[in-house]
DNA sequence: TTGTATGCGTTATCAC
DNA sequence: GTGATAACGCATACAA
């Protein structure tokens, strides 16, 4: 692989001048900076970005380290991250890191990507390295948490409200009449899923119910122990009116388990979702949902870390707090959408059932 | 931050003593061991992975160039990748990049990965880089395919039999009784895609049907395009039997298509797809599909770049082939799960549509 | 407008 | 068992 040397010899100039050209960092004569870029093509010479990293003190790299890129949510995150990268600088990119909501492998992983020298950190903490998180922006590292806020770690942080979002869906649940309402909770002690806990507790509160522990379902956070919780909400007896489900894992476990336990959403039970996904209009049920901005979610969260890395920003974490948008379709019993024809569902859905 | 230099000098070593303890390299006595050890624990010293790959002229990254992250046969695929690498080597890492299948961007994202001096290269590649790929690989440069074979260029592939997959699940749509079917394929020069329509014309060949043209709709591999494309399907005059779709967007742009229309599937029109869900389970119709082991595919293209890269095997590429499984559900009709319960899903279907 | 030479932090060769 | 030092390929301060 042809080096900077080589290319100069053959231009018949100096490194530096090489290096110029190549970084357009001085004025080059015409002659010469043709000369030098003939060369170049000549010897398919490109440059070396580990010495330049080596050199410079920057790799043009940062980490990005979610819970589970097969997840909707973190899917889209990622996209946003790369699509904001790409705009800033096109020779810009990330490593990624998967962590399954370990906080073992995240710290690993971040262990890994430090000594790689990565520029900063876009992650979606698991909970449970407040410590090693504290230090590190402490050094002080470019640090910002996507999705979820960690407390006592003081880093820039995009999120959504996921109190209020909760708040609101769990009272279109009542406002529908629902009473009995479940919630399916995903086992992470993570900021967002605790908040959800809480808009769920407000939004009953207000309407003068009371908070009973036993419909409360704590789960793994992967579908197949969702599909068991699920199942132990489904034996809850008498069944509940409606089920809330923290995230995507939760309401695909419950919908698996309702489908399974040959029940029938909404007519048997309701299901109101945190997370919405791309196909949610092409099946059924249509799922009544709080979508998240995830995409926006990932473009804010590297310019904050641009910003950290630029100026070397030390201050406070600063926290931005993106919209969410509840999406009433019709899996709460909802039927907005079919004029008249919620009778017509009911029975069609009861036939559906029967035959089972 | 700490070098090895201060490393050393606080042990009261040479680095070359710092080196090979880090390393473990060489021999060294426990009490200077320790005296190493100690010093790079105060001295929150990280080994700088950049100075090391320039060095060993290795960067223990691979580049990792995807269509699209968010579609789940793709985040499957990552998810295999990294876990493999990880199993490998967890202080090796990829960096990911989507293409949004421009082959453009997809040649872009590579120049900048080979700037910074990857390891090596797993591809899916979009096509139209067919001379820029050959010459990457006859440098040589350790480069895999994944899911897609690319014509002339002769790389390590890891797929499926697209064709017999194809074939097998047009077969299932003409033993349920469908004659007239549609096609929605995705517009990507690529082998896959490619393959399954060669799969779909087989099978029709063999059942003695003829191919019409008219029944072949393309569409841009985005939802929204391939819910433009899955209007002008159901706009066929008759309306077709049955709709094959060549992977998960089309599904979805089907599907949400059928929906609009306020028709349903499968009662007016069967649905077959190229591309499983992980909720196909859990929502309805429920789905029958060709399902890929993308997690399965995503390790062996690890470990087929992993032995490029370490023997420097120069040879031919070597073509992988996966299983793929037919999941025979209800979007076709074949209603197997439901026992006797067809005549009632009927009736419960059409309640259901009258009621629109 | 161009060139020379230093150093980024590590590994590895050679010497002791 | 340990140390001195030469690369790795580049960017840049300083010179000319």
């Amino acid at each position: 692989m042809a080096t900077i040397h080589d290319v100069a010899a053959r231009a018949g100039v100096s490194v530096a001048t090489v290096s110029h050209v190549i970084n357009a960092s001085r004025n080059v004569k015409t002659e010469t900076r043709d000369r030098v870029l003939a060369a170049i093509a000549d010897l398919h010479y490109r440059r070396d970005g580990v010495a330049r990293s080596l050199r410079r003190n920057k790799t043009g790299t940062i980490g990005v380290v979610v819970a589970d890129i097969a997840s909707s949510f973190f899917a889209e995150l990622v996209r946003g991250i790369e699509s904001a990268i790409q705009t800033i600088d096109p020779a810009f990119n990330y490593i990624l890191s998967n962590t399954d909501e370990d906080a073992a492998r995240e710290r690993k992983c971040i262990d890994v990507l430090l000594e790689k020298r990565i520029d900063g950190l876009i992650l979606t903490p698991a909970g449970g390295n407040e410590a090693y998180l504290s230090d590190l922006i402490s050094r002080p590292f470019p640090l910002v948490f996507a999705d979820r806020a960690v407390s006592g770690v003081d880093a820039d942080t995009v999120a959504v409200d996921n109190v209020s979002a909760s708040r609101d869906i769990v009272r279109h649940l009542l406002d529908l009449g629902h009473r009995r309402i479940a919630l399916l909770k995903a086992r992470l002690p993570v900021s967002s899923i605790n908040d959800r806990m809480t808009g769920y507790r407000e939004a009953l509160h207000e309407a003068g119910l009371p908070f009973v522990p036993g419909l409360v379902i704590e789960s793994g956070s992967k579908v197949a122990a969702a599909v068991e919780a699920g199942r132990v909400i489904l034996a809850i007896d008498p069944l509940p009116d409606a089920v809330y489900c923290t995230n995507d894992f939760m309401t695909l476990g419950m919908m698996r388990a309702i489908h399974d336990a040959r029940l029938n959403c909404p007519r048997d039970i309701a299901v109101a979702a945190f997370d919405d996904f791309i196909w949610a209009n092409s099946f059924r049920p249509q799922l009544t949902a709080i979508a998240q901005p995830a995409f926006a979610m990932g473009e804010h969260a590297v310019r904050l870390l641009i910003d950290r890395m630029g100026e070397h920003r030390t201050g406070h974490g600063v926290h931005l707090t993106l919209s969410t948008e509840m999406l009433v379709r019709e899996s709460c019993g909802a039927h907005r959408t079919i004029a008249g024809g919620r009778r017509n569902l009911r029975k069609a859905e009861e036939d559906l059932a029967s035959g089972n």
